[in-house]
DNA sequence: CTTGATAAGTGAACCGGTTCATTTTATGTT
DNA sequence: AACATAAAATGAACCGGTTCACTTATCAAG
């Protein structure tokens, strides 16, 4: 492997001013610049990165941590979190921390020994359950919840709930049945308010029968539907708490013979691509992933490179799209 | 910043036993490394990962170049990547190239200059295009094609397309029209050979107005079923190179009014987790992505570790599955 | 042709681990 | 108790960049 001495013999200088040369060239002679670059060519030198981050403390990366990599909504905020970080020149480190407690400890500490300068956690912060130390670490908690203790950006999830289920209501719907992740997960507990003042300030009685506990994931909402279907009173809009449950609620309805929105209504959150692809389209809330990918890693940099020190949130607006899925509440349901 | 010197001096020993004790226990004493422990806990010592592994030239990271982090099928993969690069006690650093060479370029260069140990590439090979030096550079390309001139896994796409056409033409078919990823993209290649080959052992001749090139995203399946729609002798069965335009082609179909499979048959190719949620669900060939990436993995870490020095493709096998999207031929369509 | 100021170049010290030749201590044998 | 041998500990050198106090070159002004 051929090092900076090297090059520095192979141009007759030293080793000080070919480092100049790679990282300040305008201090450097234009004659010199041309004999390190021949030298450079020569001996087809490239400068040791290690050795770089490690003289110079600063390791221009910033990891990531991920509950789940499959998994669309993470996937959009990774990239919004990625253009900004190339941006400003530093890399990303993806972390699939597959909700394991000692991974995120791995991962932190890559921070806490330098070997990057800062994390974004893509897992809402629960509390009681949070690994990041109180200092010593910049971190910023993407897609989070209300209650945050350190930065982060989110939306607003119980607004957003509130807002679905308040149209159903409009809609002429009384008894809406929700498909929830689960419960002690923060956004359930978030857009579970917001379906509950929905309710209240409609002067409609929560009816606990018909909140169905899922986990966001297809099964759940395979599973939940069937349970709405056999009960003797079955709801006439289902209130999903993401896409996926949605669809596959839907799913789920339609194989029992159920029409999708005639005899039932379903909403979801997120926005998946999917949910404008599926039949009939999804009514759903759509996140600005993308964006709250740029938000993160930008207030992220900002502390790294201590233009900010106080701890901020940022609650980005969110999007109620009405699609297929649901309609006005009619007495033939089932 | 406490160092190792601090944790000799608070314990009364050596740096090299400090050392030792953290990364050879069994060859220090009992007492000593209690010692050691002590020291440790009491100045609250964190090793600096970028020195360890600037002297021990080990960066214990692959890294993982993705044209498109946003994309489900690259998701399972890299899933796989990451599990067995873990067990291994290896860092993933996720590369989002875009399909942009010069981002690809600086993730070559972490390996080039020990930032990295080797690379797996996501972006199939294209001839005269691939920016990986011939040698100095541990690579591996998952889901690739044949014809890869490096280390590489990946499926036979052209018998998977040949299974899936064939499978089409004994229900009847005989009219089967194809949307296509880009003309120069490999996959496209393989798959058009595998669509071709099916034809001619069946006896069909090859009409190149059948076949509508997409892009492998959304609205190009709705803008070929647009296409195929309005041809006067619109085919009676599509097979799409990916399930992301074969579930637009669908809902193209159905938006003009035709019914799935009855008046037309549409195949995918790659089985996402959607293509079971979608109604009709899909008829699609399923690739092992997890288990592609995984043995990319594995693959890579043997060349890492020496064990492994010519270069090797790995082939799985690919299931076809068939699902509601399909049906036999009959006179009706259109 | 000095002088002074600024730009360019030098090279040894440094970052914080690991390594290894060497010294010290422990263990076993007769 | 004396000696051989193995085990444990030592500490200086090293990895390949960057940094900075200092020297040398350059050039405009007097």
């Amino acid at each position: 492997m051929t090092t900076i001495r090297d090059v520095a013999k192979e141009a007759g200088l030293s080793t000080g001013t070919i480092s100049k040369a790679l990282s300040h060239p305008e201090r450097v002679s234009k004659k010199n610049l041309e004999k390190v670059e021949a030298a450079i060519q020569k001996l087809n030198y490239k400068p040791n990165m290690l050795a770089q981050k490690f003289r110079s403390k600063t390791a221009n990366t910033i990891v990531v941590m991920v509950p789940d990599i499959a998994n669309l909504f993470f996937a959009k905020v990774i990239s919004g979190i990625e253009s900004v970080a190339q941006r400003a020149g530093y890399n990303v480190l993806l972390g699939d921390t597959r909700d394991s407690s000692k991974k995120e400890k791995d991962f932190i500490r890559m921070v806490e020994t330098r070997l990057a300068d800062g994390v974004i956690n893509l897992r809402p912060y629960k509390e009681n359950d949070s690994l990041l130390p109180k200092t010593g670490v910049f971190a910023v908690s993407a897609s989070s919840c209300e209650g945050t203790p350190y930065s982060s950006v989110r939306i607003d999830n119980a607004g957003a709930a509130n807002k679905v289920v308040s149209h159903l209501i409009q809609q002429g719907h009384t008894r809406i049945g929700v498909i929830s992740g689960l419960h002690e997960n923060p956004h359930t507990r978030d857009r579970l308010k917001g379906y509950m003042q929905a309710l209240s300030s409609h002067g409609i009685e929560f009816d606990e029968s018909l909140v169905i506990e899922g986990d966001f994931n297809y099964w759940s909402g395979i599973s939940a539907a069937e349970q709405f279907y056999n009960m003797k009173n079955c709801p006439s809009a289902v209130f999903c708490m993401n896409d996926e449950m949605a669809i596959a609620a839907m799913k789920g309805f339609i194989d029992k013979g159920l029409r999708i929105p005639q005899d039932i209504s379903i909403t979801g959150f997120d926005d998946m691509d999917v949910s404008k692809y599926v039949v009939p389209t999804l009514t759903t809330v759509a996140q600005p992933a993308e964006k709250i990918g740029e938000k993160s890693a930008e207030m992220l940099l900002d502390m790294i490179q201590g233009k900010v020190t106080e701890t901020k949130e940022y609650v980005f607006p969110y999007e109620f799209i009405i699609r297929e899925s649901t309609t006005r509440y009619t007495e033939k349901a089932k």
